[in-house]
DNA sequence: GGGGAATTCTAGCGGGTGTTAGAATTTTCG
DNA sequence: CGAAAATTCTAACACCCGCTAGAATTCCCC
């Protein structure tokens, strides 16, 4: 219990605690005392965490300057580092971060519904969720998806593990939806997934609030991905 | 005549040739004499042209150094400045020549389809188009939607036309679908463009080309578009 | 309120950026 | 061949980057 950062800003998701992320030993003296590290500068950490995510998210990883997070964040650059070791460290909390909000969101709601659900209903809830994560709960969870691909290397790889996992939820999903008998025997399920995936993390780049309620934008977007955009083939249309 | 860079790389292309982006005057004296620039250098150009997209493609926009896209085509960052006005101008084309090739490739199998083909299976072609040239033609195309996110803005507004065209392109094909009374009557089809546009493009950022062949993985994509995942709802499957 | 730890700021280092001027080289063609 | 034009290179400028040391400040708690 010596560590003074809690690493993982998200309250809702039980971690494993990666120790990688976590030593960060304070600057100028040596906190010594077994208290951590006050709530008191914990409040800027997680500015600044926050100005990551949206400045991130906006302007890439390479195109975002710590001068730009750290007048987001109302401070001076220097200052980040004391409370992160450098940029790319930043970077990786972020997105873990946001995959760790979509993924447990997601979990949630699945864990909301009637036991007795249908597979491809969770699909459907699954999708909803998934979605109202990204455009609803914050920066996190849209600059995880958004700037991944522009990750260093390391970073990258240091955070895949969560991503295979939260992929490894949907490729179960699809397979009991399958062995129930719900979905076109002759669909790849895999390029479905990565199909899906495309899809709904794309809608960050272009979604706008304004124009409608999002509860019917998630719907829609499940409908399309459940029944495709062709008229059923072989009954006549309900609008008769 | 007395432009000397044809500006536009594609020849597949009838372009209508945008003013803004031919005017390049050379730098050391007027070329004065009636013959364009020798083919030449122009040569030259079209090296830089192509490391440019794809290094833009890897590394993104930012992310990407004058001295990268020297080194991928073998000369100096300084060279760069003789055949292309700024970094910004460089994207710019780049970007440009990608919608460019898409829209192309789209059209031309579109045209190549007889004329009694229905709308749905116009879908289908132009599904399958897009990915295609996506996928094989070149870094162009998937450097073009790939790191269009991170252009910066006035580069974007600035390309914006062309792409709105494409769009335009697929909303009369979805709408003619709807009125011939081939899509599902509640879809909304503003959505399942924007869908549709994520899942093909994002595909750029996994598709393996070492599992299975593209013919394959295009066919299967429009399918999974057009009639989603889930198992046709009144008929029993067709494995009986 | 005062003392010591925690936090932030200032100033700067080393390096790499896009960009440019002008010299050096290559190409073109009479 | 030789001169003029076209192309490339060299060297540098001005600037901004991520990052760090140490001084200055603020916070917390006895």
């Amino acid at each position: 219990m010596s560590e003074e950062h809690p690493t993982t800003t998200n309250p809702s998701s039980p971690d494993p605690e990666p120790p990688d992320l976590a030593a960060r030993p304070a600057r100028g003296s040596r906190p010594g005392n077994g208290a951590d590290a006050g709530p008191k500068s914990e409040r800027t950490r997680q500015r600044i965490l926050d100005a990551a995510a949206r400045t991130f998210r906006d302007k890439g990883f390479a195109g975002t300057t710590l001068n730009d997070i750290a007048v987001a964040a109302r401070l001076r650059a220097g200052s980040i580092y004391y409370h992160f070791d450098s940029k790319e460290r930043l970077l990786e909390e972020v997105l873990d971060i946001g995959i760790a909000r979509v993924s447990a969101a997601v979990k949630r709601a699945l864990e909301a519904l009637p036991p007795e659900t249908s597979p491809s209903d969770r699909i459907r809830t699954g999708i909803e969720a998934h979605l109202r994560s990204l455009l609803y709960l914050g920066e996190y969870t849209s600059a995880s998806f958004r700037i991944f691909g522009q990750a260093p290397p390391d970073v990258r790889t240091r955070i895949l593990s969560r991503r295979r996992a939260y992929a490894d939820d949907w490729r179960r999903m699809l397979q009991e939806a399958r062995a129930a008998g719900e979905l076109h025997p002759e669909r790849d399920l895999a390029l479905a997934r990565m199909f899906l995936f495309g899809a709904l993390n794309w809608s960050v780049e272009w979604y706008d609030p304004e124009k409608g309620s999002l509860d019917d934008f998630v719907r829609e977007a499940a409908e399309t991905f459940l029944h495709g955009i062709l008229a059923p083939p072989n009954e006549a249309p309900p609008v008769a």
